[in-house]
DNA sequence: CAAGTATATGCGTATATGCGCATATATAGT
DNA sequence: ACTATATATGCGCATATACGCATATACTTG
């Protein structure tokens, strides 16, 4: 199963923009504040800080992307992880950095 | 070792550039030519077809961001992937993909 | 030192996109 | 129907960046 085809220009181009919309702080915060579960459209604002509008274009982002999911509840809507595989590219992002920080740390530090 | 406690401001910058970086599909063609090893600008040049300066420019990118090696030998420079964790991002997103495009394949084929 | 080859870089342009601001839409309560 | 609340969106601006083109730099050879 290990990818030894290159893949097509259209495929490297979802998996391009598929990185992007991973690319963005604001994002990742959010993201991060899904880890425990769903949460309103106001709670996402509360807990990240960002403007109502601007944290509503970036969750807009992430369900067209099928990072998150959207349901809908009276006034609120409510987003959510639904693939799991997101935390094991954050891991997996988080670990390579670490190694890098620690490599600079390194050659600072001794 | 899970990753509980939301990450500073810093690393959440830190996470997104390195998506950043992965973000264009020319440095993903520029990584999947580098699956077999290290090669240099000129054959990285030939294999993605893209211009020499763009190529440069890309690599100096990855290079800076530790996604690869840079080793010079005479005229040429040899790039190289030196974290294996790469690969597993990339089978990450692809599968991912995978995944989404099937479920398109099914709303349209039945 | 001159010419050739491989790679890097300065510059201008076109495009993408994140953000703030205001406003529109949808739903609930009175 | 009117008001209030939650969310989405149109618009403009500022910034980032990918690309092409030309040129600079580094190294090799004669």
């Amino acid at each position: 199963m290990a990818r030894k085809v290159p893949l097509s220009d259209d495929a490297l181009e979802l998996v391009a923009r598929r990185f992007a919309v991973l690319s963005e702080p604001m994002r990742l915060r959010l993201i991060q504040a899904l880890f425990d579960g769903e949460r309103s459209v106001g709670e996402l604002v509360a807990a990240t800080g960002g403007t109502q509008g601007n944290i509503s274009r970036h969750l807009q982002t992430l369900t067209q992307a099928h990072v998150l999911a959207r349901r809908k509840e009276g006034l609120q809507v409510y987003y959510s992880i639904p693939d799991p595989s997101i935390f094991r590219l954050c891991e997996l992002v988080c670990g390579s950095l670490e190694k890098s920080l620690n490599r600079q740390a390194d050659a600072f530090g001794g």
